[in-house]
RNA sequence: GCGCCCGUAGCUCAGCUGGAUAGAGCGUUGGACUCCGACUCCAAAGGCCGCAGAUUCGAAUUCUGUCGGGCGUACCA
């Protein structure tokens, strides 16, 4: 057990305070006897209320039959000292307040200051192999913004799962087969003819892709191979520019991807489990099963048996899978061949009849579908002028990846994308982004840790160094902007084990922004080269706490965090 | 039609398993640098939490209905 969670240890320390103050009444018989549940603590959202609150009196009011206020004052005049607790108090309709003492600010600064770097890991993953799927774009053209909130998103919570102790693998699955696929060749086929006899000779596919990209791929088959393809077997044709195109462009969203500082463990094939009769063997079991039945000359999955609205196709009247029989051999790859405990999918909202579909798949093949689960983001907005930018891959009106790291930095990139709830929209402001100045929350954040940094140097050359933590008088950090700061230090671990748990590795970036503020008041409302030695090391010390946290968490979610600006 | 997600301040969004006077940033208004970085801080104004019921001592939070927006609902992926 990694003992770093100052917070969540206060709490429990007051839930067992709570309990036993109201046994103690009990037994004296100044509360009637009855069954309790653990009380519940947690932080009010004003801290004139406390530091940490229950509403245990309130819960007890109707067994016990007494007005809340009542029981809380007889729970507290029963309830033992800790050295954690400065004080408890009544407030309101009948609420159990405690203020932190000393001793816990103690600790919460030699804990972080001790751990460093590690400060914030926890280990509730147990060690767990857990595969983190995330934007796996169509390699039939460039990624798109969509796909950026994507790989921000899958890979900051892989980040966090790391640090909440799991063993994450992140994976990006490659669709390089079936009719999409196919369909991009015969486009970059048609272009390829066109480009060498003229825009009438050939004519282009229907829904073909449209993208300049595809223009690109044939030019560059041109320079390379002038027109040695133009007389060849037009299968044989397509399936050479077919593989051409979609390992140059894999290629280029592996360079894409790596500038936003996401790197893969795995680039998982479709074409592998293809090849390996994996999707066959797949399909075989859920027939020996049970699970699968013809009609018009269809094969078919008794998805309804688990949940589905219908069944669906799993073999083709013309004897090909469909996508939904790769997928369930896919995700049975996941577990059963490569032992992943847990499955996080990070999907865009418009695939959320996925979450339902691959359960199911799960299900029939007896695998536990709570193993996997699914991050649903919803798609970007984006907003230019003032107006939504509808975009469609297929007619190639889109804003890709590089277009968007050409206009603002990465830093700001990654922060903005994972500063949104997964589900909720996300509006991107391409004017406003463009613009690359303070409003953006990254910059607040870097100013604060460049701030104490030059401050760290400056008063360093003057003679004033930091205090060591276990040396500290914590007594003398007794400042209302102090205290703040030292309680937001402390919710790290928490805020760490949150994310992990609900999958909200934006719970981080608001997290740096509020530690930001903290540390701005306090550098504005108390001084440190002109307070009395002892008390200025203190604050230097509280200050490279700070420092060092900020800098944590910005190169866990891989922002940088510069000394000076 | 059915299913999923979202409706909170002028705008963009928080609000944890129900709790105290619903918060932040931007914007608006007014203050703060002879000072360790003003890319900062402090303060004010601004809300029938889409609407209507229900449960509860207590609902932005749970349930039902309803309106508005997005998405899904192919032998496409």
């Amino acid at each position: 057990m990694i003992k770093n969670n100052m917070y969540s240890e206060a709490k429990q320390t007051l839930s067992r305070l709570v309990a036993e103050g109201y046994l103690s009444a009990a037994e004296k018989g100044e509360l009637s006897k009855t069954e309790i549940a653990e009380p519940a603590v947690e932080v009010p959202k004003d801290s004139r209320f406390g530091d940490l609150s229950s509403n245990f009196a309130l819960s007890m009011a109707k067994p016990l039959r007494m007005a809340p206020r009542k029981i809380a004052e007889i729970i507290v005049s029963n309830m033992k000292r800790n050295a954690l607790f400065s004080s408890y108090s009544v407030d309101g309709p009948g609420f159990i307040n405690a203020f932190l003492g000393p001793e816990w600010y103690a600790s919460v600064l030699e804990t972080a200051s001790a751990m460093s770097d590690r400060y914030g890991y926890d280990d509730i993953g147990k060690g767990q192999k857990v595969m983190v799927e995330f934007v796996s774009a169509n390699p039939t053209g460039p990624m798109h913004l969509g796909n950026a909130r994507g790989g921000v998103l899958g890979d900051s919570l892989s980040s966090v799962l790391e640090r909440a102790g799991y063993r994450v693998s992140r994976e990006f699955y490659v669709n390089d087969a079936g009719n999409q696929v196919d369909l991009y060749g015969k486009s970059v086929e048609a272009r390829y003819i066109q480009q060498l006899k003229g825009e009438d000779s050939f004519p282009f596919p229907e829904n073909g892709y449209h993208g300049d990209d595809i223009k690109e791929r044939a030019a560059e088959l041109i320079a390379e191979h002038g027109d040695e393809y133009l007389n060849m077997d037009a299968e044989k044709r397509q399936k050479l520019m077919r593989e051409y195109g979609i390992k140059k462009n894999i290629e280029l969203m592996r360079a894409d991807l790596a500038r936003y500082k996401v790197e893969y463990d795995t680039w998982f094939y479709e074409s592998s489990l293809h090849e390996n009769g994996e999707v066959k063997e797949t399909v075989d079991i859920l027939k020996k099963n049970g699970m699968l039945y013809e009609k018009d000359g269809a094969l078919w999955f008794k998805g309804t048996l688990f949940g589905m609205e219908k069944d669906e196709v799993i073999v083709k009247s013309n004897g090909f899978y469909t996508y939904y029989a790769v997928d369930i051999a896919y995700h049975r790859n996941k577990f059963l061949k490569r032992g992943f405990d847990k499955v996080v999918d990070v999907f865009g909202a418009d695939h959320h009849g996925h979450v339902i579909r691959f359960k199911a798949g799960m299900q029939a093949l007896g695998i536990d579908p709570s193993k996997l689960d699914f991050v649903l983001y919803q798609l970007v907005d984006l907003q230019r002028n003032g107006e939504s930018v509808r975009m469609s891959k297929r007619t190639g009106k889109v804003i890709t990846l590089s277009n968007l790291l050409d206009e603002i930095s990465v830093d700001a990139v990654r922060f903005f994308f994972n500063s949104r709830q997964n589900e909720s929209h996300l509006e991107f402001d391409l004017d406003l982004a463009v613009k690359e100045d303070s409003d953006n929350p990254v910059y607040y954040v870097q100013y604060a840790h460049a701030r104490i940094c030059t401050m760290l140097k400056k008063l360093a050359e003057a003679g004033l160094f930091p205090s060591k933590a276990e040396e500290t008088d914590i007594g003398l950090l007794s400042e209302q902007a102090e205290k703040a700061l030292i309680k937001q230090i402390a919710m790290l671990p928490e805020e760490i084990r949150l994310a992990a748990r609900d999958y909200e590795p934006f719970r981080l970036t608001r997290y740096l922004v509020e530690l930001a503020t903290a540390f701005h008041s306090f550098y504005t409302e108390v001084r440190i080269k002109d307070a009395e030695e002892k008390t200025a090391r203190a604050r230097l010390m509280l200050c490279d706490v700070t420092r060092s946290v900020l800098s944590n968490v910005l190169s866990m979610l891989k922002i940088s965090a510069p000394e000076q600006m």
